[in-house]
DNA sequence: TTTATAGTGAACCACATGGTTCAGCAAGAG
DNA sequence: CTCTTGCTGAACCATGTGGTTCACTATAAA
């Protein structure tokens, strides 16, 4: 399975909805620190750090440009992260294909 | 979309190694508190405190049976959390499918 | 060369998290 | 009834989070 450390970083990043904004703005192409902050209404600062904890989780990348920030968005994280739900979802989805065999296997510690 | 609180807690509960171990666990049927705890030389307390975190999100279900509190998967929130990330990655996907487009269309908000 | 602008870093704040211990309470077993 | 067991709640701790302000650096513009 995958690295837990990077799905923790991964699932973290996702867990702030201001977060996932900036990943749907940055879907309509990059942007600067400032032009990200801005419709926030949030600090410069503020903003850097939420770009910080996306780019730690590899779904975003930036880079230095003259005096401001590009941010741009990262590529393969996103699919760790859906590939773990998937197999969570296959062995859920397995128990309620066999729900008959799923009461009688687990008889003893359903109890 | 989705309620963001919601995906807030979602994303955040999976945000955690050992509670996406439990979420495993319990796709191999129910446990009570005690029996989730053992495997990680965890306090009940600590483990409670997980599993209220997964129930918060809708992720797992609680129902107290004698004085034990039995403990199952939940159902449609890795659905809307599936589907959130999926939405991004179409956003994503786009914008690479259509590098010439976007390239035109974003000249003005991307320098 | 001066000045304005974009971002950075440190320090601070209130609050959440992940864990513990300890004291209790409720249900089942003897 | 008594004892054991499984969970619960409160209190505590160290650390992280989401935000701020303020002082600073570095680049671009005049």
């Amino acid at each position: 399975m995958v690295q837990q450390e990077v799905l923790d970083r991964t699932f973290a990043a996702l867990a702030d909805a201001t977060r996932r904004q900036i990943l749907i703005r940055l879907g309509r192409g990059p942007a600067s620190i400032g032009e990200l902050a801005e419709p926030f209404g949030m600090s410069l600062t503020g903003m850097k750090k939420h770009v910080h904890v996306l780019e730690n989780a590899g779904l975003v990348t930036t880079e230095k440009v003259g005096r401001s920030r590009q941010c741009r968005l990262g590529t393969e994280r996103l699919e760790d992260a859906m590939s773990w739900i998937r197999f969570y979802q296959r062995l859920w989805e397995r128990r309620l294909d066999g729900l008959d065999a799923y009461f009688t296997l687990t008889k003893e510690d359903d109890r």
